[in-house]
DNA sequence: TGTCCTGACCGTAACGGTTCAGAACCACTT
DNA sequence: AAGTGGTTCTGAACCGTTACGGTCAGGACA
């Protein structure tokens, strides 16, 4: 006995005396062919051990992968940290369910600028979530004749995007800030660009900054304390390059600790903000009586600690991004989608104290 | 001017007048042809948008797909609600990232029965993460001639497997409960079978069960619980379909009205540990003092709670998973990996308080 | 001068399917 | 007897690539 080479749809229509079209109907068209021989070849297949048409081979054919690819920059692990990332992630994988498509997560090397798996991946689309706007792999995914949807950054000149309105988001939050009164006001935001700087990011390096979110949100900030007569310049924002809670305790402590002055941090997400707390109590700083702080995305963890922030609905972006993806043969859709988001009041934001009160107490 | 016809490898050549090996080559081997003849090939592919070799035809000769395939058995977004199993898919996304495999999602509608996804996914094998012995998508899996690994359950023969020694671990947790003095204990337990049965749950359902893990975590209690001279078949089981602190929370209302004298809860989760939790306070019983509460999976969340529990590597378990798949080839591999618990003491478990005390406080 | 090696390139044959235009056959109508 | 329509099945083309086993020119070597 010889090692069988697994069968094929030829092979076993070989056995059967019939052609291979008919093999191939009795999978996909049972329609084409009579019961009974439909019967026989399903019979034969299992008997040699048939699994059914190769999904590649398939593929190939009709090009079509059933799948879509997703493309992050960060480790693929990161995405299951963050929770924003994450519930992005589940409502991705809501669309991909109902359309029976699957979900490719791209395998990306962080270290080294490796595009292949781009290339390799066999997908009908891309989804990009939150790369720079100068991300090889972003470059790498626009070059496949592929359509792609990408999920609030970067902006490309003629891709569907689905996000929100970053900006007009933040200003509204950074004004209730200056309405109670808060004119020092400190900004903790992520990465601004592929290199590392974990301090202050000078105006320059902001308005330079290859994360097109961060940098919508910051002018969003500088919006709103522009209109209350506070010059942007003077504002002090640091950067930090891992997006953690220790990195919003450092970046606290490092605002802190340079304008001792200040009665308030925007931070640009939740998870910042959550270790700006943390920092503020090690501080014996009174949130928000000492000193206010907000943050964005809206996490679950934010909301049980009270934080004042902007919610954005990150599963309902996720689903929006898959089902614009897996509409892209309809010309009518939008090219753009823009969902709303909302301002959760909490409990982290009030007036400043007084020079007095910061000396005498209340 | 017409439609063009995407550019192919074949149409590259032709237009270079080499033959369409040397394209291949200029893109996989550079060094099989001179660097001035490459340079022309790249540049004449820019010229004429060729995006490299299609990764789907390529993969049909390869036979190689560079993607691993998951299959879990709930809706995708179970698996990003679900700590445990989110760990488990974050040790396989590193695993994968390693290794610059993809990781396919197979999108499964509990629904309907379609096992045509499982046949669509052009992956180099499977891991099949949780799902019951009788799942018509795992036999879909199996009948694939591709390598798959088994995390947790179900126990196949023949088949790479990677999990805990449940029984043992739970067992360990249980005497602990027996030692401090506890005989009448209730349980909770997540879905025995595909078919919903949120009530109590025979001795003959338990031993029929399809979910291999929740049996064997429940011979595990029984195993402890007689060494102390409880009869297994007077402890309350009770089973919940759904994975929740809801779930958590009525089955132990259930087992308390049934039985008021109960001691202590142990549940097959850390899920359903919370959500009892919930429910004893709702009762305005205390735990541990009033009543114990056992947990399993040591995620996050309990161990903030303080939960009494077995803490499982879920990361290094799905990680496990991985390499054991993407080892499938060595012949020397373990062909079953089973990882170390640890019980997690908490402050959740203490001595049943004695008749008297029940009536006349400690 | 003949032999061998090496680098550069090529032709053919898969890889495993799907698709579409018909062929063959049969029952039924006119 | 010829035409009509429907069902069932076939043949050949095609999808885009890479593996494999060459050829061929030119230089090294003895």
């Amino acid at each position: 006995m010889h090692v069988r080479r697994p069968a094929t749809l030829a092979s076993l229509a070989a056995e059967l005396g019939v052609s291979r079209t008919t093999v191939s109907n009795a999978y996909n068209r049972p329609d084409q062919l009579s019961p009974e021989l439909r019967r026989r070849v399903l019979e034969t297949a299992r008997r040699l051990g048939y699994p059914g048409p190769d999904p590649v081979a398939r593929s190939l054919r009709t090009r079509k992968a059933g799948a879509v690819g997703l493309l992050l920059t960060e480790n693929l692990s990161y995405a299951f940290r963050d929770p924003a990332a994450l519930g992005f992630l589940e409502g991705l994988a809501l669309a991909c369910e109902g359309a029976g498509q699957g979900l490719h997560l791209v395998p990306i090397n962080p270290e080294r600028e490796d595009v292949a798996a781009v290339h390799r991946a066999g997908v009908d689309g891309f989804v990009v979530y939150s790369v720079p706007d100068d991300d090889p792999h972003l470059a790498a995914v626009l070059s496949r004749p592929v359509p792609t949807v990408v999920a609030d950054q970067p902006i490309v000149e003629g891709v569907d995007r689905v996000g929100i309105d970053d900006r007009a988001a933040i200003t509204a939050l950074a004004q209730r800030l200056t309405t109670l009164g808060h004119r020092r006001v400190g900004v903790i935001c992520m990465r601004l660009a592929r290199d590392r700087n974990d301090g202050f990011a000078s105006v320059e390096r902001q308005q330079a900054a290859h994360f097109h979110v961060q940098r919508a949100r910051l002018s969003g900030v500088a919006d709103a304390l522009g209109a209350a007569g506070v010059e942007w310049a003077r504002v002090p924002v640091v950067e930090r390059f891992d997006h953690s809670t220790a990195s919003g305790e450092s970046a606290a402590a490092q605002l802190l600790d340079s304008d001792p002055q200040l009665t308030a941090l925007v931070c640009t997400s939740d998870i910042l903000a959550l270790g700006a707390m943390n920092e503020a109590r090690r501080r014996g700083l009174r949130v928000p009586q000492d000193l206010s702080i907000t943050g964005f995305d809206g996490i679950p963890e934010a909301e049980r600690h009270g934080l004042t922030t902007v919610r954005q609905p990150v599963l309902e972006k996720g689903r929006a991004a898959g089902k614009l993806l897996l509409a892209s043969v309809d010309p009518t859709r939008p090219r753009e989608v823009t969902l709303d988001t909302e301002i959760l009041s909490g409990a982290t934001a009030a007036p400043p104290r007084t020079a007095e009160e910061r000396w005498f107490g209340p």
